[in-house]
DNA sequence: CCGGTCCTTGACGCAACCCTGACGCGCGCG
DNA sequence: CGCGCGCGTCAGGGTTGCGTCAAGGACCGG
């Protein structure tokens, strides 16, 4: 989940925004102060903070200025001064946006939702399925098994992808042809025998007694961890 | 040198970037459609996009969209509208900052400047990419080998860069000769498979047996450590 | 005007992949 | 008990995809 920082003085406004935040399923935070809101940040690690410039103890670009010196979160400022200087001072101290007040909710979640974006994917977002015997990275589009990497065709892959994204669940031959085969496919179910018997030939320790690649007959597959 | 491209039918709006963004040391393309954008994007690669929504060919929300389909550059929307559901559009479909009409210069320089500075960091986490056999420099743009440079040219630097910069995963033929070639091209693949045999040749300690520059039949091309 | 570099394009051989048909087996049912 | 059905296994053949080489043309600098 992602997790907010909200730094303002004016309760109204922090209510309004933990408020609707929270609506959106994030995990909100929320600072009065420069000093609390330097100490939140520490403590809490958010992924993004919402920071408005005129708190009452310090001077906001003050605020983001000690944050990078450790942190490179994303700052989206809010401010009642529409004045360029300012926007141009807290930009170049490290802000990521700058929104002024009065500003339309709709607006800052959007703009929040861009920052937020822009940081994910240095982190590296791999979504990696393990099973007892073998791995599936389904953003590398890898398999690992023994601690070697398996060599999987286009159509072993497609076939093993739309079973790991299931999760668990069962899926039917209809519906794993027009997956892996495509739409006009359906009723093929000879090209399921074949390939789940390559793949389990691949994966499994026991081919002939599969324990992730189940096979529910008559209905479909299912994969299992 | 920071690479802009600038987007505006507006030949007023166009010059007076340029002129502001030369003056700056910046290195600035421009285009006046949507077609130019994604064309002149592939082709010079910039750091930085500077996009009016209102443009006369296409939607300019359709412009990101397509352009977020094979690159992260960040991008920064320059619009009349001030309503929030276009902006709001626009951020989701990718964009990165959204600055409405009329702006003032220095704080679209300003804005400039914060989408840059984050970018950096965010690619340059690894400027350096070291194999047992070569060494690629991301940010120099050089390639190494026991000890001397090797000699890329432009196209063969272009697709080495798209397969490192994916970090071991899995790069589709199709993104791959997008990332390249540019949006148009799609299905040349045996660009592919006359550069990628160049690349080893020079890069490679056997190149018929190729053990970073991997191609995955059917599917793509990977890059191992 | 000439030489070099780089990109594009075509042809060819070879390996790998996908499809297909045949067979065996276990199970339920008539 | 015989039969049909669904599933797993295997092997062969057509086709695709990949690597390689070489030639043609655009572009640039000398």
């Amino acid at each position: 989940m992602t997790r907010v920082l909200v730094v303002d003085d004016d309760p109204a406004i922090v209510r309004a925004l933990v408020i609707n935040l929270r609506a959106r399923k994030y995990e909100v935070d929320s600072a009065e102060d420069g000093a609390g809101a330097l100490r939140a940040a520490a403590a809490r690690h958010p992924d993004v903070v919402v920071l408005d410039l005129g708190l009452p103890d310090t001077d906001g670009v003050d605020v983001i200025r000690r944050l990078r010196e450790w942190s490179r979160v994303p700052i989206l400022v809010l401010s009642a001064r529409h004045a360029s200087g300012e926007k141009v001072q807290a930009l170049d101290a490290g802000a990521d946006d700058y929104v002024t007040k009065p500003f339309g909710m709709d607006e800052l979640l959007a703009r929040l939702r861009a920052a937020v974006r822009r940081a994910e994917p240095a982190d590296g977002g791999d979504v990696v399925v393990e099973t007892g015997t073998f791995t599936v990275d389904l953003a590398a589009k890898k398999v690992h098994r023994d601690g070697r990497d398996v060599r999987l065709t286009p159509t072993e892959w497609h076939l093993l992808e739309a079973l790991v994204r299931a999760g668990g669940r069962l899926v039917g031959q209809r519906q794993l042809l027009r997956e892996v085969w495509g739409p006009s496919y359906g009723t093929e179910t000879n090209y399921l025998r074949v390939y789940m018997a390559q793949l389990r030939r691949k994966l499994e320790a026991d081919p002939s007694r599969p324990r992730h690649l189940i096979t529910e007959p008559g209905m479909g597959y299912r994969f299992e961890k």
